[in-house]
RNA sequence: CGGCGUGUGGCUCAGCUUGGUAGAGCGCUACGUUCGGGACGUAGAGGCCGCAGGUUCGAAUCCUGUCACGCCGACCA
């Protein structure tokens, strides 16, 4: 991290963290509010960002088999409500078409919230014999949820995302893809995007609408608020029973199909932002940064010095790699590039030319350091893949310091009281208690992790047998 | 949905109490000097003061209504 703040701008995180991500997500230049409530317009910085999300993970989803469709944005009112917990939990935040130009509809549509009803309808006509199957579909696409409280990428009411939706023979075929596309999202928040995650399962109240499992991997924000960056989720036959889809399998027995769906959104740039950002703005992986090295002309109107920098640019060609030829002082375009999370910035002058070097600083750490020109390719190669992994050790160190257990009510209690982060606890494994652990003390469970411990035998709130370990904690 | 608050150049805001015909800083444009941690000078462009009524000789300012946005709560992946 930067030792001091250099940009007055930004709030510091100290200060008030919600304040230092709003800045940054504005000074970074990620968004810009629109005069749609809710709806925020992504700028390029934000943009390829996300452009790079859906490169490498679609890249990881191709590798195991999955295939791209687009299905309609509406929903008729009837298709929507065929299961009845999707559309209890949906219901309350769709958006409704009633008119077609200036004729009322005969029967209104929904905006999609998510698209399992559409999958599903589809299903039920494409799906006939199990040599049909399996059907491991993907879409990339927007969804609308009528959100009452909106943040730039952590929720809004329109947002970008990617949803999966599988077809299976059988259940255990159904519970192999839920579990391979959580491993999924959680090897590429770790590999790509530095970001440790906790991985596990849902209970029951905070599962999805509709399914007989939720997984989901957990990120723990700077702040010690959790988010919930990927989800992946079990149907079992719930949703082929309510829809009908049916196919004849090898003993000519006609069965229903086993379903699962994923999605990652734009929320994860969130987490990218609470993980890894700073009181001078923005950090990003070099495996996600749209642009990896800023090269920095010092007095660039001196006869050379824009003609070598363009030369360097030229040299590092198999990075991402920029010039800053603006006309504002380098000043300016250092904390340009600071606020903006490059990783790295090469500085560029006379003196330097002369000297057959430059200099070279890390975004991540502000260390600064001369390298030889003729150096400069590799030692920029080497420092990339050394930010990367040093992020991700730097992250997990964060994540490990803030997890914390607990045995007693008091112990749990106090914990929540000084500290953020999770906590890890054992849990009787009833709604009601987990009910009333978020009514005191106005914390969610996160996830049963699938590495599971075993700290007590009893509940932590009520003492009762305990089933399950819990991590615990507030969450965006 | 409930409580509070805010709407004035692109942005942040002053002016409103006590009506007299719109300001500052930043940003923007042009030219010049600068350039190793947000440089400076000179000249310039840009606003029917959220919207609609009303009071008045006269409204950014007073009154009524309305819309939008923000924060906090409730709800919510």
């Amino acid at each position: 991290m930067a030792e001091k703040k250099l940009v007055e701008a930004i709030t510091s995180m100290s200060e008030d963290f919600a304040q230092w991500y709003t800045d940054v997500v504005k000074k970074a230049e990620l968004i810009d509010y629109s005069n749609v409530k809710g709806c925020m317009v992504i700028k390029p910085a934000g943009y390829a960002i996300w452009e790079n999300i859906q490169r490498q993970l679609d890249e990881r989803f191709k590798a195991t088999g999955v295939e791209n469709v687009y299905m309609p944005m509406f929903i008729p009112e009837s298709l929507l409500e065929k299961e009845k917990d999707h559309v209890e939990g949906f219901a309350p935040e769709v958006a409704w078409v009633t008119h077609g130009g200036l004729n009322p509809l005969q029967e209104r549509m929904c905006v999609r919230p998510t698209s399992e009803t559409l999958f599903c309808d589809f299903y039920k006509g494409d799906i006939q014999s199990y040599r049909d199957l399996p059907k491991v579909y993907n879409q990339w696409c927007s969804v609308v949820r009528w959100e009452k409280e909106t943040r730039p990428f952590l929720r809004s009411r329109e947002f970008l995302w990617q949803e999966g939706h599988t077809a299976h023979a059988t259940a255990e075929q159904a519970q192999e893809r839920t579990e391979q596309m959580l491993n999924v999202y959680a090897d590429f928040c770790e590999e790509v995007l530095a970001i440790p995650v906790v991985k596990g399962r849902k209970t029951e109240k905070e599962k999805f609408a509709g399914a007989e499992a939720t997984y989901t991997i957990e990120a723990l924000m700077h702040d010690g608020k959790a988010l919930q960056s990927g989800t992946s989720h079990n149907f079992g036959d719930g949703f082929a029973r309510a829809f009908g889809i049916q196919f004849t399998d090898k003993d000519n027995q006609l069965k229903y199909v086993h379903q699962t769906s994923w999605g990652m959104s734009t929320r994860i740039i969130g987490a990218i932002i609470m993980v890894h950002g700073d009181d001078s703005g923005l950090v990003l992986p070099p495996k996600i940064a749209p642009t990896q090295v800023m090269i920095i002309p010092i007095q660039q109107k001196k006869e050379g010095v824009l003609e070598k920098a363009y030369e360097l640019r030229d040299k590092l060609g198999s990075f991402r790699v920029k010039v800053d030829d603006s006309d504002k002082s380098p000043g300016w375009k250092f904390s340009e590039q600071e606020m903006r999370g490059i990783p790295m910035r090469v500085e560029i002058g006379p003196k330097d030319i002369e000297a057959g070097k430059c200099v070279i600083c890390r975004r991540d750490t502000g260390e600064k350091m001369e390298v030889a020109l003729d150096q400069l390719e590799a030692k920029v190669g080497e420092l990339l893949t050394q930010i990367q992994s040093d992020m991700l050790t730097r992250a997990r160190k964060h994540l490990e310091e803030h997890t914390y257990t607990a045995t007693t009510k008091e112990e749990f209690q106090e914990t929540f009281a000084q500290k953020a982060g999770f906590v890890k606890a054992m849990w009787c494994g009833e709604r009601a208690c987990e009910e009333a652990i978020k009514e005191e003390m106005a914390v969610t469970s996160r996830c049963m992790p699938f590495h599971q411990e075993c700290l007590s035998d009893k509940c932590v709130y009520c003492g009762k047998p305990a089933k399950k370990m819990v991590y615990w904690g507030r969450a965006y």
